[in-house]
DNA sequence: ACTATATGTGACTTTTTGGTCACATGTCAA
DNA sequence: TTGACATGTGACCAAAAAGTCACATATAGT
């Protein structure tokens, strides 16, 4: 159905990322009022409403002479559950505390190197 | 802790999370054993390697000649708690139907607009 | 019809990134 | 130490992507 390739790329740049907060606070929004809100021409923007397009994270509509932008939650629930979810259970136990439970853990290594 | 970005670019190229995939499957695997497994040559998979471990999605541990990955998933929880959820959350009802449900509530909207 | 506004298109430049190459470093084992 | 193997580095090339520009199309309102 959806592309995860295209999705992930999509979400790869932090422009994009961005339009979709802005999608997110207020859905429907216009490429003019998009375009307002970003420091980029309007070509720019329009490129990026694009690639969000194309992977489906964005859905639009015409509306006389307007095109209106809408968020789609799909692609995203999508990798989530095929993709996401995998590495994110992998540790399930003190998973704040395992940055730093590496780090020692890199650092007993190193000296055990040493010996 | 960890950079949305980084994480984001990193996870944005398929020969980089075919690695991850490799990494899940089997944790710990040297440079060469994952280079047998991509159409690529060393240099190439090592540089892959080095921006997903920039990204802190892969952590590494030297073992005498031997450099070992582990996958990290801490940075995918990351994005997901804070930047994925709040996305996959905006429609909580029947999101196998949502793109038919989409398409069908533009027609509406395009002619409730109207009015 | 005319004009202002909103979006679309094709070609172009610049930057980034994926990938390669030759060579260097480091480590094991005889 | 010598050779074999595993990884690291710097420069390099090609392809893709970010961003811009001039121009084209379409629609609303007067």
């Amino acid at each position: 159905m959806f592309n995860d390739d295209q999705v992930f790329k999509a979400l790869g740049d932090p422009s994009r990322r961005f339009l979709l907060d802005l999608l997110f606070q207020r859905d429907g929004q216009t490429l003019s009022e998009l375009e307002a809100e970003l420091a980029m021409t309007r070509f720019g923007v329009m490129k990026h409403l694009r690639v969000l397009e194309d992977a489906g994270l964005v859905v639009t509509r015409r509306s006389g002479r307007e095109k209106l932008h809408f968020l789609n939650p799909v692609p995203i629930r999508l990798i989530h559950d095929r993709w996401i979810d995998k590495y994110r259970e992998r540790q399930v136990s003190a998973l704040t505390d395992l940055k730093t439970s590496l780090e020692s853990k890199q650092c007993q290594q190193s000296s055990k190197k040493k010996a």
